[in-house]
RNA sequence: CGCGGGAUGGAGCAGCUGGCAGCUCGCAGGGCUCAUAACCCUGAGGUCGUAGGUUCGAAUCCUACUCCCGCAACCA
């Protein structure tokens, strides 16, 4: 039975250049794809750009483009950022697709018609210069955050959807589906800030400006942010078009991953437009910490913004996936640092990984003119015992990948890598070549092989063109063994020849040098 | 008493369904030579924020306190 899995990553404002937080986001989503993709599973990744609002409205002005033209070339710039970093989605949605903004206002309508959304009166701080709303807490000494001028406490027409109406619904559903958020403390974290203290209703369209999704009966307003936005993990699957195929195989999602700063929208209110619908939940919405600098928060002025091209063009993309996923824990902060970086690219790439790749195809050209022995079991209690821990190792991996514990569950396999060097200097092959054991010295060098095989198949879902080297380098062709499926086995392997000389996939870095470099970089 | 998270050897972290305190880096010593000044082993270094409590036994549970960090409503 092939299950599907669908994942969403949040589709991203595109008010300037992405920074590494995002590219983490959809790192981590592109590898739980790639990961159920691997397991054999239907998956499908949807990303994509929330297109509307004043910001950007703003922004194109600022840049002497109509709003369409910009928010165009930011998603092929998002897109081209994609491809760089072999993001596998399946679609890419706009929300200044037509077929997007035609079916929010269905949805919109469909609301006014089940009595969801009613008319109001939104009330604001109102900075008249800057043309925009602000809420109390936005406000810097009660002034406008962007001019610093006086603000007027303003009214205007507004609709707004009653959400407590089904606050009540939306508590019993967490509590009936522990799995829907993760880490649990964000579930305890809306309770008591938002829904125990009784949830207010949302605004959902403003008046103030133009770029936006019309409403249909009242064209004078806009569909503001929220619903626009979130609805597109709906629309991208064709809900409510003439072709809704996907959505009837994909929906609901199995994972939707967010960042901490959209986790209220995410998890309150995504949640109660969906049961407005009437349709099913996503299966898990995973929220993420973020991607912080020793001095804080990124950003410009700090002089400390990263962004991943600048690491990918001077270190590789695998490199940057595996810190991004191996550094940040998920449920608390993670640091950037150019020491941890380089440190992590040297010690556990080079040294640990790249390494034992190197020394083992050195050993099977040296001692078996490249080819790699057939498996004869396993002739002693070391390479028993071996095998134990490997299968070992991938259980511990699995469990932790699939509870998000994505650092721990990664750094599993350095364990086993760790201990896959271990093992050489255990056997100590060199000496079983002069003592002529040559039953022993098979038994290792394949179990070498093996192992080798399986790190690659675990870290294929992130570390893709990494795993197909170690594959390539080691002699592996067929593709059913770098499947999931043939994981585990021992004994498959068959007349299987290592390159002639090994490849280091990855070279030592000179530390000092590439801290500065880095140093250097974020400053400007 | 707004809510939540964190506080573990020099640094960064794991452990937290209670049972000899663990990992990576750094430091000291040793081993090996297949490999990249790599890899492997050993050692030094912690009264697990503070004060109480529960227990045969607590980093792990409970209470109070201190210090950091988020969130606090329509801001992506």
């Amino acid at each position: 039975m092939s299950e599907k899995f669908y994942v969403t990553t949040p589709i991203y404002y595109p008010s300037g250049k992405f920074h590494i937080g995002t590219a983490y986001t959809t790192v981590l989503a592109d590898s739980m794809k790639r990961y159920h993709k691997l397991k054999g599973e239907d998956t499908y990744l949807l990303t994509g750009t929330d297109e509307h609002g004043q910001k950007i409205e703003e922004k194109a002005r600022e840049v002497g483009k109509t709003p369409k033209v910009y928010v165009d070339e930011m998603a092929a710039m998002a897109k081209d950022l994609w491809a760089k970093m072999k993001i596998e989605y399946d679609d890419y949605i706009q929300t200044t697709e037509l077929r997007h903004e035609k079916v929010v206002q269905r949805i919109f309508d469909r609301f006014m018609d089940q009595g969801d959304i009613y008319k109001g009166e939104y009330e604001g701080w109102y900075c008249i210069p800057c043309e925009t709303f602000f809420t109390e807490t936005q406000l810097v000494d009660g002034k406008c955050p962007d001019c610093g001028r006086e603000v007027k406490l303003m009214k205007e027409e507004a609709y707004f959807f009653n959400m407590k109406k089904y606050a009540n619904r939306l508590l019993k559903y967490y509590e009936e589906h522990p799995d829907f958020i993760k880490p649990d403390y964000r579930k305890n974290e809306m309770i008591n800030n938002f829904i125990k203290p009784g949830l207010e209703d949302l605004c959902v369209t403003r008046t103030s400006f133009d770029w936006g999704i019309k409403v249909l009966r009242d064209p004078k307003h806009v569909i503001y942010v929220w619903l626009d936005a979130l609805t597109n993990y709906l629309t991208a699957l064709g809900y409510l078009s003439e072709d809704d195929t996907l959505f009837q195989k994909y929906w609901p999602a199995d994972l939707q991953i967010v960042g901490k700063d959209i986790a209220r929208f995410h998890l309150i209110y995504w949640p109660i437009f969906l049961m407005a619908l009437d349709l099913p939940l996503p299966k898990t919405i995973l929220v993420h910490n973020w991607i912080m600098m020793k001095d804080g928060k990124m950003s410009k002025s700090k002089g400390n913004v990263i962004y991943p091209e600048t690491l990918i063009d001077r270190y590789g993309l695998d490199s940057v996936r595996y810190f991004l996923l191996r550094e940040m824990p998920v449920s608390q902060d993670g640091i950037f640092s150019p020491e941890a970086f380089v440190e992590r690219y040297n010690f556990d790439l080079c040294n640990d990984l790249s390494n034992l790749l190197n020394r083992t195809v050195s050993m099977v050209n040296k001692y078996f003119n490249g080819n790699v022995p057939s498996y004869n079991g396993t002739p002693n209690e070391v390479d028993e015992e071996f095998e134990n821990y490997t299968l070992e190792q991938i259980e511990k991996f699995d469990k932790k990948w699939n509870e998000y514990e994505i650092a721990n569950s990664i750094q599993e396999i350095w364990n086993l890598i760790a201990r896959t060097n271990k093992y050489i200097d255990e056997t100590m092959p060199w000496v079983l070549v002069k003592e002529e054991q040559t039953e022993k010295l098979k038994s290792c060098l394949y179990h070498l092989i093996e192992n080798l095989r399986k790190i690659a198949i675990l870290i294929k879902p992130f570390m893709n063109e990494t795993a197909e080297n170690i594959f390539r380098q080691i002699g592996i062709e067929k593709e059913e063994m770098k499947t999931w499926e043939n994981l585990k086995v021992y004994n498959k392997l068959e007349k299987v020849k290592v390159i002639e000389k090994g490849e280091p996939i990855f070279m030592r870095l000179n530390a000092e040098e590439e801290i500065e470099f880095l140093k250097n970089i974020m400053k400007k």
